[in-house]
DNA sequence: TTGTAAGCGTTATCAT
DNA sequence: ATGATAACGCTTACAA
């Protein structure tokens, strides 16, 4: 074992152990890489050894000489609902299974997001990434394509990016909670939604639109309200829908939780009960629905974690392909929406 | 532009600017890092080059000729209360202000953690290592103490790792909830707390002995309840005390979060009013507080986080040097305290 | 100020 | 089955 000055162990290299071994790189490069013929007592040997000087192969020596880097690049928006940890979780799960690190990082803004996906491409750290819910336009689709590096997106996918996609049943999991809504018997519900052109709104605004059609309810677009997918949303929403010329919707369904809870919130110091005068519904199923008893709509972010981890690396290579997988949600019911 | 079979651009190398840029790999390369001598005009051909070409320095190939990786790994438990994703985002803001990206894993239990530590460092993937509230034995840390990557622990020290180390200031947290409780007028206070041998409940039940001494109440630790920390330890504890033979404390003070949230579901399952009948504080301030009222000690993950960044970079290299920190805490006030 | 050349630690292609 | 040896793309003394 050699000494650093500082007496601490200076890494031991491949030559260390030819050395000790008596044998040639390529031999020992072989029984590390379990590549074809040697002999069973070199192996043996060469492993005794490795283990005595406790040798790791270098990492940046290994990728240069053509191997791959074995890491998957993660862009997450910094801000955003939080839905990455989660997600990261079943990433990390996922890749480690199969011997991938994860290169995290955060973009904030547009240009920001684009500058950080170019560099973590350029300098070749990553065999693969994985993107969520970015801003990235259609100009950047077209500078993404000519990438070696293949991309996952996560959440939505995006025109003229040949990249795997993981998404989630956006339009079953709104028709879930809307045909539940009027199974309860209601039939006058309004739709809180965030911004209605995003390609999540759309779809869930369509599962709407089908679970009323099946109940045979008429469709009212005029009961679709838009904003911002926040709290602060939610409560002028809500206010707007109290104070207003129309009558009270018995029911409400907000397009996400964080609505949800303004409305929520805005029902309590007002003196309606939940669900008794107005009952309430969300999305995504964040952790405050549960404290809550918020009735909402499940989206399974370990699986998409998971999911995303495994398009990246089977897109990676000669061999790669490009996939996409739609996960389904879920309707978890709780309090606000009638049910026990 | 080099075009390989398939359309998609090969990255140009550092002899590929050479050659268009008729210059020495060596003067490239010194405008590429900002090195000594340079003519204004060479470097403006260089720099012209590359971004004509495109060029992004190959990272393997920099860090195999002695650079550094650039890299901070970072492990995590895998369980947990989540807090790591908000210090996640800290550690990313500050890793990326100074160019360095981050590694990221979980662990599952504590043979998989040392074997994770282990193998980060042996790649020579990382410059240092963050490692966040880990079950790592003294056994582990004399063998860590030998690794030439720096080590910064968050949470809390280990006996016999030199190591740079991120806590909070958990005495002065648990003395401003007491006192605040005393202000209030609560003189017999119970502490639900977990496991009361964790280095965290020692400094925390500390802070609630000094506030008890300041305000000269004196201190029982028979009110003192261990358990594990979470909800469901929190709602045995709380029906304990309301079934138990002693008298209804006026107050509980709870060493985090997940025990107040099961006393809180107790207190209103049961019909006791807070802050009315039973006034309740808790530790951590994580989101699901907020929603419910519940005054907390707030931990200032985001610092923790960018704190431990700058701790690990600053701890890089011979001029590197071991830091220890300590992040102050805070107490947020709503409603379970008895505030407005 | 710029160029030459020797590594850095592996993998992989030849021979042997 | 094993051994030379040439890449891989970059940094950095040392020369010029």
């Amino acid at each position: 074992v050699k000494e650093a000055s500082s007496g601490q162990t200076s890494r031991a290299t491949l030559s260390d152990v030819c050395r000790t071994a008596r044998l040639s790189s390529a031999t020992v490069s072989r029984v590390l890489n379990r590549k074809s013929p040697v002999s069973a007592a070199t192996r043996e040997k060469v492993m005794r050894v490795v283990a005595d000087l406790g040798y790791v192969p270098n990492h940046a020596a290994r990728t240069l000489a053509g191997g791959r880097e074995q890491m998957l690049g993660v862009v997450f928006p910094e801000i955003g609902n939080g839905f990455w940890a989660e997600i990261l979780k079943g990433l990390d799960a996922a890749a480690a299974a199969k011997g991938f690190h994860l290169l995290t990082a955060f973009s904030h803004g547009e240009v920001d997001e684009q500058e950080l996906v170019l560099r973590l491409h350029g300098a070749g750290r990553i065999d693969a990434l994985i993107v969520m819910n970015l801003r990235l336009g259609e100009v950047f689709a077209r500078e993404a394509s000519r990438f070696k590096t293949p991309v996952v997106l996560i959440d939505r996918p995006i025109p003229g990016l040949a990249a795997s996609t993981i998404t989630i049943d956006n339009a079953r999991g709104a028709q879930l909670a809307m045909s539940h809504l009027y199974e309860h018997g209601y039939s006058d519900i309004a739709i809180l939604g965030g911004d209605l052109a995003t390609f999540d709104s759309q779809q869930r605004l369509k599962g709407c639109e089908e679970a009323a059609q099946a109940a045979g309810v008429k469709w009212n677009p005029d009961r679709v309200i838009g904003g911002a997918f926040t709290e602060e949303s939610g409560t002028a929403a809500m206010n707007a829908l109290i104070d207003g010329p129309g009558p009270l919707p018995r029911a409400v369904f907000c397009l996400n939780d964080n609505l949800a809870i303004g409305v929520l919130s805005v029902l309590r110091e007002r003196g309606l009960r939940v669900p008794e005068d107005v009952a309430v519904v969300g999305f995504d199923d964040i952790e405050a629905a549960r404290h809550l008893g918020l009735t909402s709509v499940n989206v399974p972010l370990n699986d998409i974690g998971r999911a995303a981890a495994e398009a990246a690396i089977g897109s990676i290579g000669p061999q790669g392909a490009i996939s996409s997988v739609v996960l389904p949600t879920r309707l978890v019911r709780r309090r606000s929406c009638g049910c026990a």
